[in-house]
DNA sequence: TACTCTCATGTTAGCGCTCTCACAATGAGG
DNA sequence: CCTCATTGTGAGAGCGCTAACATGAGAGTA
């Protein structure tokens, strides 16, 4: 095995001119089946595989797509990306994913930066601070743009789960629960997720005449888990919340625990994600759930008939479901309220 | 911004050969200061970036180092992965993953493929059932290979976290903590974690004159979940559990609250891991702790010195520590065994 | 039989870069 | 003032591929 094969070699074992090697590798038409057949036998033979930087060099295009990702600890993120990745190899591309810090806007700088590095032929935004998509569309001017998981801008297609409808689903069983003191735990602040199911949770809440109840959080464990101490030390505490993610449900889950509040029986929680664990935790948690396959899906194919054909922009959405499990439960009139 | 200015317009603005402005890129020596300031003006003006498919094809090497991945629905690999992508983006490396299904050989030969159609400059692969890192060995030869938690083979560099010693590590806490029914649930057979996990698990046992007592599982929550109630089956069930990962230890738990057998009152139970969520789980999870980050900051500095300066072949180990939390407790006497 | 027209294949140029080699300019030593 | 090393810069080739154009062999038509 000295060397690697190329065009040429694969042209003179099959005794072809190197452009109908080519003409094979790239499925033209007007090919003799019999030629096809000689130049296919050479290929294989040879171990003969197509040098991609050339290819790229002149074509401009590299199959390759860009995914910029934030909030690595989480699971909604990798399940998306996961998903882009599968998909995106049924189609011949490959996919390169750089992620960046959530708050540190040196770190989207770099990140971005790497990603112009590359020869990407788009760049797929998963789960980003708002200030952050800005940040991606200014620099990957020319550059087909897919949003997934954040504020859509008129000029890029984007995917979105919709948040809003999810907030108030959770809000609404609340509600049907009979709970009337229902408090919001939120995401980040700036982040299009957190603001949007915050939005469904207050409108939900105001619909039904009740007070919005809302404490910033982002999405982390530990956040919630102080979170849920500081509902604590409160005079009164809620009899039902609902936290953004389920990160933040399992961190007040624990703060409650410690203080021996039980869940569902003195204070029912609501998550967002539907991550694996949630239906194992105890009590199983009562969630959002949303499609993070399908997001992945979606994104990859606006982008895929973008890069073909760039048509209109447009915003998907997914609709997101309700999933009761033991973490909720009726309000009782004797409990949930009071030290 | 009519076209992606290129190394010759460059050139032309800094009044200098396209030749100096490769020496600039590359950081040539012999090079005078005031040269090297024209071009890298010239540089800024033209927000000139260098064709990277030219240059690939000229030095035939990519910067892209490609990652096998399997078992997409754990934590571990995915934070291994991450951990290599920041550490790859330092040394201005960028990581492309593919992503198998681990009980299909037929999506391990589209992985595989797919890899070797990129132009990568190495390859690692991360917790790949035995097989299939000797699937990848054969088909990459004459790349560079790190193997990341699974079964080391002489020719190539693995980094490894000490399974084995993690294996005995929770199955000592248990018989430390007086204990002498302790069962074990496997990970999936044929693969390296697993099987040293079990290793340590039986050995530990057999030092203290214990029985070992095996079921097989894999890394799932669901699969945790029916050999809970498998396990619940049995005439007597054992006064300790210890688990391959802790997915399956927050299965087995729920099985066993359903039964109403407490945890750790009635049954102790060891995870492996130690996932984010393991510490706000009810019972907090007992488990073994493993640095995913360093590990896979360890795959690519060995992967980096590979490619420069292809040296010996080593097999790094780092090792595990034990997380002991709420799910353990000692053994009282009149508890844990029989229904 | 000459003339188009199609199909199948070959020839050539060039994508943007790095590398090798050649050469000019500078300065030290005789 | 000439030689010779040393340093800085330029010219040209070529990496492996695709696209555009060129060519030749048959088939179809008058």
């Amino acid at each position: 095995m000295s060397k690697r094969a190329n065009i040429y070699d694969v042209a003179e074992r099959a005794g072809v001119s190197h452009q109908t090697v080519s003409r094979v590798l790239n499925n033209h038409s007007s090919l003799k089946p019999a030629t096809r057949e000689k130049v296919e036998k050479a290929i294989a033979e040879l171990h003969y595989r197509p040098n991609q930087a050339a290819r790229q060099l002149v074509t401009s295009q590299s199959r390759i797509i860009g995914i910029l990702i934030a909030g690595t600890e989480l699971y909604g993120p990798w399940a998306i990306l996961n998903a882009m990745e599968q998909e995106a190899r049924i189609e011949g591309y490959s996919v390169i994913s750089i992620s960046v810090l959530l708050d540190s806007p040196d770190s989207w700088r770099e990140g971005i930066d790497q990603l112009r590095n590359l020869n990407i032929d788009g760049a797929i935004t998963i789960a980003l601070p708002n200030a952050l998509v800005r940040e991606v569309e200014k620099s990957f001017i020319g550059t087909t743009i897919v949003i997934v998981d954040a504020e859509p801008g008129a000029k890029f297609d984007a995917v979105n789960l919709d948040n809003e409808l999810g907030g108030a689903l959770a809000t609404q069983h609340l509600i049907d629960l009979g709970h009337t003191e229902i408090m919001h735990i939120t995401g980040p602040v700036g982040g299009y997720e957190g603001t949007m199911r915050r939005k469904g949770y207050e409108s939900a809440m105001i619909a039904s005449k009740l007070k919005p109840d809302v404490i910033e959080g982002d999405w982390s464990l530990s956040t919630g888990y102080e979170i849920g101490k500081r509902i604590l030390s409160r005079k009164k505490y809620p009899s039902a919340i609902f936290a953004a993610n389920d990160h933040l449900a399992f961190g007040v889950m624990k703060a409650l625990r410690e203080a021996k509040i039980r869940v569902p029986e003195d204070v029912s929680i609501v998550g967002f994600d539907n991550i694996p664990e949630a239906h194992y935790f105890s009590p199983a948690l009562t969630t959002v759930s949303q499609r993070f396959d399908q997001l992945g899906n979606l994104a990859i194919n606006r982008m895929l008939s973008q890069l073909k054909e760039s048509g209109d922009r447009e915003t998907l959405m997914i609709t997101p479901e309700l999933i009761s499990r033991e973490s909720t439960q009726k309000k009782s009139a004797n409990k949930g309220s009071g030290k």
